[in-house]
DNA sequence: AATTTTGGACAGCCAGGTTGTCTATTTGAG
DNA sequence: CTCAAATAGACAACCTGGCTGTCCAAAATT
């Protein structure tokens, strides 16, 4: 039974939902409260050579001040630090710190957690033809996350 | 090649950006210029049921005050009309307009279109193969569309 | 009749984007 | 070598779309 187009959206966000809620969680409960998947996503580009807030920016296609607010933000927490370039003196050059690659590494092992569990939920094979299918249709498509606001909800706590 | 969890995720929020994102572009082209999903969804729930405030704020997970405020945006638009309850004289009784009911049939054959398009694209059934686990994976988890900031985003006019 | 619940509105706050403006520095053209 | 253009970053002001808190009027319940 052919579902409508909007449900198919629907599901989509759904599962990305689920499973940055429950790695938010995740990550909150081994220490890292203040810290949404973006900072997560956004410390992963700086470590991977946007190590400025304009090379920040154009990365994760956003203006070159917003990413100056979410490195702020890492900053305040200790996930990176900023430090005058020597060869340039425009620039800061930013440095991910040892709380910040720890943390990346948790994220990244929540994230691989909890596709493991998908995978026991319908099979390794379908989610391996998930990820096929969306590869397929997104091509090489590069996807901004920017100001899930949303991210930061409450989950449910299950008062 | 299994790929990370993190990837997964990306390519979920990908795939709702692409179609969300394609929806928008094709609602304005159409005429309804300030509209985003979201309020098509907002008009959905209004539609079926959701006739006020309050309601409309329990169905969306948001509280009443935004559901307000978005009600407030649909009625400035003529999609929504509010008039007094007769019987409950706390209430606003909240109505679909005709303008309202157009713009959901074009936002409906919309989706369905992009979910036609990404069937020529990897195969009809792929794509019911992706919704079939994904449905399975999410069971009746409702996912609230709150806020996606990142809907109204420029979408890289073909300047 | 009195209390509790509910619907709605208003104010103020916050996050995370945006544009616009400005300075300092580097780069590149002539 | 000099001067113009581009680039990095900061600051301010604004917008959207949530949130909480407070408040009032109208049900609903006791």
């Amino acid at each position: 039974m052919s579902r409508s187009g909007a449900d198919l959206a629907l599901l989509l966000l759904g599962g990305f939902r689920t499973l940055a809620d429950r790695a938010t969680v995740e990550l909150a409960a081994r220490g890292y409260e203040d810290i949404r998947p973006v900072h997560d996503f956004a410390l992963q580009a700086i470590l991977t050579g946007a190590d400025n807030a304009s090379e920040l920016g154009r990365r994760m296609s956003v203006t070159k001040q917003s990413a100056a607010k979410t490195i702020a933000v890492l900053e305040s927490r200790g996930y990176v630090e900023r430090r005058p370039d020597p060869t340039d003196r425009r620039r800061m050059h930013i440095e991910v710190t040892d709380r910040g690659h720890t943390m990346l590494r948790e994220g990244a092992a929540i994230f691989d957690d909890l596709r493991q569990q998908w995978e026991t939920q319908v099979g390794a094979g379908a989610v391996e033809q998930l990820e096929r299918t969306l590869r397929q249709l997104l091509g090489d498509t590069t996807t901004r996350l920017d100001t899930p606001g949303w991210l930061v909800q409450d989950l449910g706590g299950e008062s």
